[in-house]
DNA sequence: CTGTTAGCGCTTTCAT
DNA sequence: ATGAAAGCGCTAACAG
């Protein structure tokens, strides 16, 4: 593999100059810039990705660190960064945490020591303030799917609790007052903000919330499936389910239809996240769209402008959850 | 933070000795190692992995190369390989190649220039012969979903032409005789070994091809759908729609009921892979299990033995398909 | 605009 | 078992 040196040697110029042209650099005459760009031809030249890192302390690298990496959600995220990156000559380090503390710090310490130049996360077991104080480090963070005020600029998210809000309303605006409510576990942000929207608009609806009708899954398919049982088991009537992600709402259907229910007539579902999938359900699942490959490509960008400080593109941090009617809902 | 230098210092040894203990090597005194071991603690000791990988010529990142980061069949697979390579303290460098042959080699590049330990391909654009080269490069490479006869020790593959004969064997053998076919994408090996394993079954049962009631489609869920709007044009009978995938499954059952008819009596189903949401679709679909998480962990180990010298897993190239029967297909 | 010169932090012979 | 010293390939002041 030929080097630098020789390339220099070759165009009969200085390593610097062959550095600069590398680089990019201005103040490098046309003429100069031609016998390296023909040395580096003939050589077939290739940079050292890891001396240059070494020497210039920047590794082109972005660590990306999920709970999960398979899944509908994670998959679109994942792909929408690395698409934004690559266009842009760097990569994607992608790690997950599976939601456990430990594996989830022992992921941002990996990262961190594989010299990442900056980190995208989106995780939910470590805390607000780990996360600020992290921030404080040299490796820039972006936050995924939580907004900490502290660190507002480098946080995107959505209104959790107001896609929760419309999507109850809208189940509302069909007729339905027996809500049951399968919800994420109630450590994650997310599923918190999700629950509390929901509740806002069972309130503003003269509705109340019935304990007996909340299940607390963890935004898996089978817990979807299991909610239903759950639910079913308390003899409590309820004409229709409300989900927090797609994923147990597809599960509840499975669980719906298993009690020889059919929907949306027995039971009405909706979601949230809008995945590809749930265009694909039977019937079609109506859902809150989350615009995560938006989010994921802002956040690539954002990156690319702070840290790379690539020329401005607008940033906008904050994202807006939207009703998507399909077929899952029935007006009572 | 803190360099090796400092270790040493701290430690009152030489640069070397400092090295050997980081790298685990034999032949260090164990109170030699304790006194480094100290130091590195009192320092907050973080190694640099770029300076590292710079003299030692080692990344300690494998490449990972696929058509598509998202999707429900690649997920899982980069889940598994990333699980692997961390327990190792290696990491996944992924991107994505799009099924375009330039956009592949570009990705292929990128990877070799990353100084990536070994590349992982699953991949559908590039010919054999640019693979069996690229196999001689330095940088070893492994492939997944494909056999390559030369290299077969790089391969890691199922049977498709198995798997498609038993799909479709199982549907004759519930008395199905006017079979439509929604393919992938010819240009793909295993869409090709798929049907053809389709037709040797139709052969056996003594039924014959219908071209009329072949459709090529993508893979992609909206393909399944719009094949079924195709087949259904030509005014053919078919009881039953065998799909290359899940995908194009789950399009397809939207597609028959966009016709209204119900699955599977009007019109049976069945795909490959078993996705995990093939048991969340209604009903739930009959379909060919693809390991594609074991052979994703296997093609990890294969470069943790070859690559790194890590003691020896036992590693098996050839995988098997095995029909996992639910609910999308009816007896005639 | 171009060249010289130090490193970046670590691994790896080669001696001892 | 330990240390000295020579790089790995490149970047980045600095001087000219």
């Amino acid at each position: 593999m030929a080097t630098i040196y020789e390339v220099s040697a070759l165009a009969g110029v200085s390593l610097s100059s062959v550095s600069r042209v590398l680089n990019d650099h201005e103040h490098v005459s046309e003429k100069t810039k031609q016998k390296v760009m023909a040395a580096m031809e003939e050589l077939g030249y290739r940079p050292n990705s890891v001396a240059r890192s070494l020497a210039s302390n920047r590794s082109n690298s972005i660590g990306v660190l999920v709970s999960e990496l398979h899944g509908p959600f994670y998959g679109e995220m994942i792909s929408s960064i690395e698409m934004e990156l690559r266009k842009a000559g760097k990569h994607a380090v992608v790690t997950a945490g599976h939601s456990v503390e430990k594996s989830e710090k022992e992921g941002i310490n990996f990262l961190i020591d594989r010299n990442c130049d900056a980190i995208i996360i989106l995780i939910d077991s470590l805390s607000n303030e780990f996360l600020i104080e992290l921030s404080k480090g040299s490796t820039p963070i972006v936050i995924l799917n939580r907004l900490i005020p502290e660190i507002k600029e480098n946080c995107f998210y959505i209104d959790n609790e107001l896609g929760g809000y419309l999507a109850t309303k809208h189940i509302i605006e069909q007729g339905h007052k027996e809500l049951a409510y399968i919800s994420g576990p109630l450590f994650k942000q997310d599923a918190n903000e999700r629950l509390n929207g929901h509740k806002r608009a069972l309130n503003e609806a003269n509705l109340k919330f019935d304990e007996e009708l909340f299940y607390e899954g963890d935004f898996l398919t089978t817990s979807g499936r299991v909610g239903i049982d759950h639910l079913i088991k308390t003899k409590r009537k309820f004409t229709a389910a409300v989900c927090a992600n797609d994923e147990m709402a597809s599960g509840a259907m499975k669980g719906v239809r298993d009690h020889n229910m059919s929907i949306p007539q027995d039971c009405s579902v909706i979601g949230f996240d809008n995945v590809y999938f749930a265009n694909y359900l039977h019937p079609e699942l109506t859902t809150m769209n989350y615009p995560i490959k938006e989010m994921a490509k802002m956040s690539a960008q954002w990156i690319l402008k702070n840290v790379y400080k690539r020329p401005d593109v607008f940033v906008n941090n904050k994202f807006t959850p939207e009703l998507i009617v399909r077929d899952s809902i029935t007006k009572i």
